[in-house]
DNA sequence: TTAAACCCTGGAGCGTGCTCCAAGTCAAGC
DNA sequence: GCTTGACTTGGAGCACGCTCCAGGGTTTAA
């Protein structure tokens, strides 16, 4: 696949694949022989990962790591893991923050609902 | 109470709190006769809930609008409600997804568990 | 009354994560 | 062969959210 195509199917944009790729988070993309890229399965893969990462908000920086590591092969597993292991739990405290904001919208947006609904039935 | 007893209460340096207050997060703190900061318990209250809400990602510029609604008083009541509900909805479409990451990690993780007590039973 | 510690403003600087652009190469259709 | 459009690299630029600093006034305690 070209790069436009990758670009389309993923919602990213030619100079964000560039830029990853770049920083090491997209490992060994093939060239054709005039130096266009040519995306595999294992590229898409690898593209559908980190936007799924970079979505929820982990750090370019800690994925290039992860990349890197994985690219040393088997002897890096364990440490893969426990870079994996500290990212899921400060997912999981952000996620815990979020949903306590979320919880107090929601109190202030039934309260409004109330003033609204109160000042409706003064008109009448 | 002076802007560094508030810093260590909510843990914002003073710099942050200085700049939210220029962009209109922090409504009308007064000023000793010198020009220093004296906040009050309200004004406490609204950078208690900046905190918050910055904390969940939610926008400066748009938390600067719900200030400003709410300076304009009881006419501003719907206005107020439709931001906060938008802002509710995109909150809760970002934990989603966050939380889709989460089972992915999940599933990485047990993934390497199964590698590493393999590769250990393999050992013995 | 003087040093240390705190506060002020305005503006520059910085980290992150892209995004855009110039200048050039390559490919496909006419 | 020529044009049009896609691709390349390297680097500059930008948006956001602070963070830091200079230069100067204030407060407090010795």
């Amino acid at each position: 696949m070209t790069i436009s195509e990758v670009s389309k199917k993923y919602g990213l944009t030619p100079d964000a694949l560039r830029y990853y790729e770049r920083l090491g988070l997209i490992p060994g993309v093939r060239r054709s022989k005039s130096g266009f890229r040519e995306y595999s399965e294992e590229d898409c893969r690898w593209i559908e990962f980190i936007k799924c990462m970079r979505g929820a908000g982990l750090p370019i920086e800690v994925l290039s790591e992860y990349v890197a590591l994985f690219r040393q092969g088997d002897s890096t597993v364990e440490a893969r893991r426990r870079l994996l292991v500290e990212q899921r739990e400060q997912l999981l405290a952000r996620i815990g923050e979020m949903q306590e904001t979320l919880a107090r919208l929601d109190f202030k947006i039934s309260f409004y609902d109330e003033v609204l609904s109160v000042a409706e039935a003064g008109l009448k």
